[in-house]
DNA sequence: GATCAGCTTTTGTCTATACAAATAGATACA
DNA sequence: TGTATCTATTTGTATAGACAAAAGCTGATC
């Protein structure tokens, strides 16, 4: 059985991590919480102490608990949900989809993925905003025989990462994250210089063995950056304490 | 008045940190505790329950309470040992020291820290390579009222990164990933071109509420990335910097 | 000797209560 | 109008006590 003040904490810790509380967003008190949950204060002021100390809410005497505004503890997934990262930080995203092409996997892309030529993949080319500015160049390749229903999706309204990571369970994840200088078509693009400097994350997931989706993103680099924050002891880490030196 | 649990807390803390009680020392019981502080269970329990959700401590029925090692999680960490990290992979890794300076936080990176003006603080330019090749640029801050150590410490024969690893614990840590063009001083150090891609990783680590140490790794685009595997669940963590054999 | 049950220590969780401290907002007053 | 004071709300700290859970230890039993 779970503790509550860990299910308090973990409640709200998802709601937070989920976007529906937004930073700023005023966590019930504390009173509210423990009619909800029928625990005493302690309890909730437990749960609420924790996650103060872990920088994801900020507490004050008579005004209450607030989510943080930065945008702390944030899971994998996020580095690279664009649309989700943006409308979490109350900015504006749209997406333009530039190719969408079925054709089968080349002998040079199958090797790099790993994958058998001649493999039915999607191939997208995507182009992301925020605030109407030019933020990424996505380029992606969607196994179909993973991810047959891609095949019926245009990705119009809904990006292809977004849209994934609701429709596709994955097991494994590879990031390798670039500094590149953006030729010709990406600097157009991106509405930015030729040679100038761009971050590319490059992210290939799998669900069991088989690739689900590979993609490569290019950001400008005078406007984008990877950013997040880690506590060492999240995961509950067991270090072995040593026996027996104790005196 | 400072409360008594806090007071509990920032003794076993400075004892951790000084050394007194190194890794792996058992911690008074709580029953020992509240003696010597004459107060109840729970505000002991408290107090230690901070420092276990901190990872300065590990603590286990039974056993009772032990400093925790110092490299709890070290994935968080592997970002930017650059040392370890070449060394583990097989390559000779070499640091050069390029400037150590100790003086006041100017108002412009005191605001940039969270921090205030005029604390003392150490500057560190170092040079790292792997193979013989410059491999990064790192500029680094230590805030010295924080870790005194430091003070008397060279760097000469183990890296600052390395150091501060082994002797400081960490309850946060912030990372950003940037792309940046090579300025003119940026890539001669490098050995590289103006105006080359050059990969940042920025990282400000935190012990409690304090700055432990702020540091910018500057890598030559061409030859470095950063790459990491990821499960679902798991911290969004990017480790294993490798050198880039890029393919 | 092996196994199982019970004992002991230490931390984990929870309750119910109490008073303190911060502070926004309302009210009284100059 | 501006200012000081009061009040209500919400979090912060602390207490004393209770039982649960983990895990090392002991001893009885087969």
């Amino acid at each position: 059985m779970v503790p509550i003040h860990q299910r308090i904490l973990k409640d709200i810790e998802s709601r937070i991590i989920s976007g529906i509380w937004p930073p700023g967003h005023r966590i019930p008190v504390e009173h509210e919480l423990l009619k909800e949950y029928q625990c005493s204060r302690m309890t909730v002021n437990k749960a609420l102490s924790v996650l103060a100390e872990r920088g994801m809410i900020i507490r004050r005497r008579k005004l209450g608990s607030f989510v943080a505004s930065r945008q702390i503890d944030r899971k994998v997934m996020d580095i690279q949900d664009i649309s989700t990262e943006a409308e979490l930080a109350g900015h504006e995203h749209s997406h333009k989809i530039l190719m969408r092409k079925i054709e089968m996997l080349d002998s040079t892309t199958a090797t790099r993925l790993g994958e058998a030529v001649g493999a039915e993949i999607l191939r997208l080319h995507c182009l992301h905003a925020v605030d109407g500015k030019a933020n990424a160049l996505e380029r992606r390749i969607i196994m179909l025989d993973v991810v047959p229903s891609a095949r019926a999706e245009s990705f119009a309204s809904v990006p292809p990462g977004k849209w994934l990571l609701d429709m596709v369970p994955w097991s494994k994840a590879r990031h390798v994250i670039r500094a590149v200088s953006a030729d010709a078509t990406t600097a157009r693009l991106l509405e930015t210089e030729r040679g100038e400097a761009c971050l590319t994350l490059i992210r290939q997931t799998w669900q069991d063995r088989r690739t689900v989706t590979y993609v490569e993103f290019i950001h400008p680099g005078d406007r984008f950056q990877f950013a997040g924050d880690f506590h060492p002891n999240e995961r509950g880490v067991i270090d072995q304490p040593s026996r027996g030196s104790a005196s």
